[in-house]
DNA sequence: CGAACCTTGACACGACCGTGGTAAGGTTTG
DNA sequence: CAAACCTTACCACGGTCGTGTCAAGGTTCG
């Protein structure tokens, strides 16, 4: 049975084995399970947790914010619907009258929610 | 005084004045103000926070996640950072021992860390 | 076999999120 | 001037996050 168990891995890894599972329940790092469902981690996951606990502590993260940027960096559409909010800035071209820039900023935001490329 | 005034923005979009200012607080959306301090909203404001509704309802997000969105798309070192924990899959090559693929991403991590571009 | 692990599920608790209210005071306007 | 706004600053409250612990039961291993 080779891979550490959770103990072992929150030993290594900083974290403790309740944060192992909460971490797993929020879909960010999921280890294989030995026959009887044992939790094994190998080396990827025990790396994964550390530069994981490196890049909440330096940036002042949750771990819902990763949890999120994960969620961004799989439904091309969420992530699409966030950057066309985003884009959207209080930043219109010279020379343009307001009304006529709202037209066209809401209909890119449409365009762009339509568009599901990331 | 041109501009609504908190409670005219709360009607015409579907926020209480109560969540407006706490909006800003945020740091999503800040009106300007008038020479005494109040809130002046504008069609652009307005607009945004009709848009901010729909993204978040649609997607079911939180005011937190949209404000983590901001602060990536302005922090390019944490949108790096974020992105590079993303990219460390454990999906390592054929043919190459476990190892060395580790310290591979590892230097790939530091690398990312380092290059300070969105 | 028995100690020392593992599993899931539950209760708990402080901290923060989202939201409402209220109070004390300034501004705008009919 | 008085009504009806606005401001900030608090209190409150249910919900979720992050975390620990404990219970009941299965697994591993000396």
């Amino acid at each position: 049975m080779d891979g550490l168990t959770i103990h072992e891995a929150a030993e290594t890894t900083g974290w403790s084995s309740r944060m192992l599972r909460y971490i797993e329940r929020e879909g960010l790092i999921a280890p294989r399970r030995s026959a009887s469902g044992y939790r094994l981690y190998g080396p990827e996951e025990l790396q994964r947790l550390r530069t994981l606990r490196a890049l909440i502590a330096e940036h002042e993260l949750s771990l819902n914010d990763v949890g999120f940027a994960l969620r961004m960096s799989r439904d091309a559409d969420l992530s699409a619907a966030v950057r066309a909010w985003l884009e959207a800035r209080p930043r219109r071209p010279e020379g343009v009258p307001a009304s006529d820039w709202l037209r066209f900023e809401q209909e890119k935001h449409e365009r762009l929610l339509g568009a599901a490329t990331l």
